[in-house]
DNA sequence: CAACCCAATGCAAACGTATTCAAGGCTTTG
DNA sequence: CAAAGCCTTGAATACGTTTGCATTGGGTTG
C-alpha cells in the first residue's frame, strides 16, 4: 500500500491468510470456509480491490471476454451501418455482461484478416460474426475457423457445415408472413426487392418463403424480382428498374428496412402513394421503421432473443459443449404501410 | 507446435536467437537489427503467431484497450438507446482501431458502480463516458475517478473541474442556428421542447442559444419552454401539455431529435400540420430523421469528428499530455420539417 | 486407541511477455 | 596497440494471478 497498486497480497496479509486462500474466497471456492471467505471478501471492498484481469487471464488461459465483429459492406465507403446490427450490437453486450463477460466490438472489413486474430491472441474466448452480407467472400475464412475449432457464432443464414455455429431468424416464415399479409389485403402482383443469390443466403430465405406463400395461394410463380443489396440507395435502384420495366404491381416486399426505405421515396417521387397505390413492407423491425409516414409494416426479428442466443450459443461452446442450429420465429408487424390499418 | 500454442519462444528457437529478441523485433525496437528484425517477423508470420494480450498486459501494466461505457435511461425499461449514441459507437469503434486499440463496450446503468472497476482491474487503460442523461446523478463518481487521476473523457457538455475531460459540440451555437433558421422562415412564437435544468446541461446550453437568438432578433424572451428528457415519449408528451395550454406557437424546436419525432406524431394526431401549421427542427440528426415525412430538419453534430477528438483526448491523456476542453462545431441540416423548402 | 478421512489452508510453480542489466564483438580514436 | 564507445544480443527477473500438491488439525470409524 502506498507504493503500487492493491493487490491479492495485500489483502492475505490483512486478512492473515495466504494469498492462495484469497484467490479462491474471492472466486466463491467451495475450498474456503464461509467465514473466512466473507471476511475476506469484505476487505476486498473495503480496499476497492479488482482482480487484475490480465493476470488472471494469463494463469487461467481464458479472458472472460467475447469478440463482437461487425462487417461493414466494403462498396459503401460512408460510415453508415445498418441500424439493424446497431440493435443487435446493444442487445449482445447486454446479454453478455449477465453472463459476466467483457464485450470487444470491433468493425471490420470482411476482406481484412480478422480470423484467428483474437482467440490466439487470448483476447477474447469466442467471436460473435454479424452483418449481411456477401458470405461467399469469407467461406474460406470461416473454413479456417471451423478446421482450428475456434469458438465462434455467426448471425444469418446457415450454411453447410456451419450448422453449430450459426443462429438466425427463420426466414423462409418471414418471407412467408409478409407475403401472406399482402396477399390477405388483396394484393396480387407483389415485386421482391433483393438480390436472392448465394451469395446473401438469407434474402434467398425470404423470397424462397414469398414464393411458396404465392403458390399455396394459387398465384403461381413470383413475377417481379429486383437486386437489391443493403443500402437504401439500392432499394431505390431497385424500384426505379422496376418502374421503368413498365410492369404493373400492386405491393412490394423489400428484403429489409433500409430497402424499403429506398423504395417508398422512390414510388413517392414518381407519384405512387403508399399504401394507397402500392403496399409495401419491410424486413427486420429497425428503429425507424416506425417514424416512416406511413409506417412500414415489417417482420420484426427479435434482436433481443437473438442476442442472448448468440451468447448463450457461444459460451455453451467455449465450456465444450455442443449445439444445433437455432432458428428463431419472426413476427409481423402491421403498421400503415401497406393499407388495411391506418397509423 | 505439437503441444501448446506459439510462444515467442518457439519463434525465438527457430530464428535462433532469445526470447528477448524477439520480443523486440515484434515491436520494431531500434535495438535490433534490421535482418534479425525481418528474419523474426517472418518466422513470426508463418507461424500466425499472435502475442499473448494477457501476459503482454501483464508484464506491461497496460492493456492497449479503451473501454466505452452507454449510460442508459434507468427510467426506460425497454432496451432501446439513443440512435445517436450508437453512431458515436461505431465511430470511435473506428477511432479506437485506427489507433491500434482495442474497444470494450458497456450499457451501464448510470446507478452502477461502474467507476473504478476498468482501470484497476487493468481490463481498459481509459474509459469514454457517452450518455445524454442526468449528470448531477453521477457526479459523484466522476469526481472520484478525477481525484484517482483516473483517464476518462466524457462526451457532454463541460463543468466545471471537467474542463479537461470533455468534448462536446457547441451547443449553445446549435441552439442559435435552429432559432435564427425558424426566425429566418418568420416563425415567431417557437416553442423549446427539453428540460433545462442542470440535469441536462446540453439541453441548457441549447436553450441559452435559443434564447440569445430570440433576443438578438428582438423577439424578447422565450416563451414557451416545456420539459422533456430523452426518449420520443417525453417529446410527445410534452406537445400534448403544450397543446393542452392553448398557448399559440408556430414552430417547435426540439431539443433532440427523439423529441421532435415525438412532436410531431403528436401534432399530426392533432391534425396539425408539418411544416405548414408548425415548423419543426430537431438536434442530432440520426439516422431516422432523414426519412421523416417531412425530413427532419436539425441541427447535426458530426459523430465522426467527436469520436476522433474524444480518442485522441484520451490517448492523449494516457500518455501523459493534458488538454483543454474541445467544443465542435455544430451544423444545421435543412431539410423539409419548417418549410422553406421540401424534401 | 490407532488408523483414516475430510475440510481448510499454505507452498510453490506455472502462465508468456517486456525490460533491466550485463556482456560480447566490432569499430573508432588517440 | 590499447582504451573507449557503440551496436546487438542474451540471461534473468517481475508482472499478479490460478491451481496442483502437500500439510495440518480435528473428527470419525473399527
Amino acid at each position: 500500500m502506498g507504493s503500487g497498486k492493491t493487490t491479492s497480497f495485500d489483502i492475505a496479509h490483512r486478512a492473515g491468510v495466504s494469498q492462495a486462500t484469497v484467490s479462491r474466497a474471492l472466486r466463491n471456492s467451495p475450498l474456503v470456509s464461509p467465514e473466512t471467505r466473507e471476511r475476506i471478501q469484505r476487505i476486498a471492498r473495503e480496499l476497492n480491490y479488482q482482480v487484475d484481469r490480465s493476470a488472471a487471464g494469463l494463469r487461467s488461459q481464458t479472458s472472460h471476454t467475447l469478440a463482437l465483429l461487425l462487417f461493414e459492406d466494403a462498396t459503401t465507403d460512408n460510415s453508415q451501418i445498418n441500424p439493424f446490427f446497431l440493435s443487435m450490437l446493444s442487445n449482445i453486450s447486454r446479454a453478455a455482461h449477465r453472463r459476466k463477460f467483457d464485450l470487444l466490438v470491433s468493425f471490420q472489413q470482411m476482406s481484412k484478416d480478422w480470423h484467428y486474430e483474437y482467440e490466439a491472441s487470448n483476447r477474447a474466448d469466442g467471436i460473435i460474426l454479424l452483418g449481411y452480407g456477401d458470405y461467399v467472400s469469407y467461406t474460406d475464412k470461416l473454413a479456417k475457423l471451423l478446421s482450428e475449432n475456434a469458438h465462434f457464432v455467426i448471425w444469418g443464414a446457415t450454411q453447410p457445415g456451419l450448422e453449430t455455429h450459426a443462429v438466425g431468424c427463420d426466414n423462409h416464415l418471414g418471407g412467408r408472413l409478409a407475403t401472406e399479409h399482402l396477399v390477405g389485403l388483396g394484393r396480387r402482383h407483389i415485386a421482391f426487392l433483393g438480390e436472392t443469390t448465394d451469395r446473401f443466403p438469407e434474402f434467398k430465405r425470404r423470397f424462397e418463403g414469398h414464393r411458396d406463400a404465392l403458390a399455396e395461394a394459387g398465384l403461381g410463380e413470383p413475377e417481379l424480382q429486383l437486386d437489391a443489396q443493403g443500402p437504401e440507395t439500392s432499394g431505390f435502384e431497385a424500384t426505379r428498374r422496376l418502374l421503368e420495366s413498365g410492369a404493373s404491381f400492386d405491393a412490394i416486399f423489400a428484403a429489409s428496412d433500409l430497402i424499403a426505405i429506398g423504395a417508398i421515396r422512390c414510388l413517392n417521387k414518381a407519384g405512387l402513394r403508399v399504401p394507397q397505390d402500392v403496399s409495401v413492407v419491410g424486413f427486420d423491425d429497425i428503429h425507424a421503421a416506425r417514424y416512416l409516414s406511413p409506417a412500414l409494416t415489417t417482420v420484426r426479428q427479435d434482436t433481443s432473443a437473438a442476442a442472448e442466443m448468440l451468447v448463450n450459443k457461444l459460451l455453451g461452446m467455449i465450456e465444450g459443449n455442443s449445439s444445433s442450429a437455432e432458428l428463431l420465429p419472426p413476427s409481423l408487424i402491421v403498421r400503415g404501410s401497406c393499407g388495411g390499418r391506418d397509423t
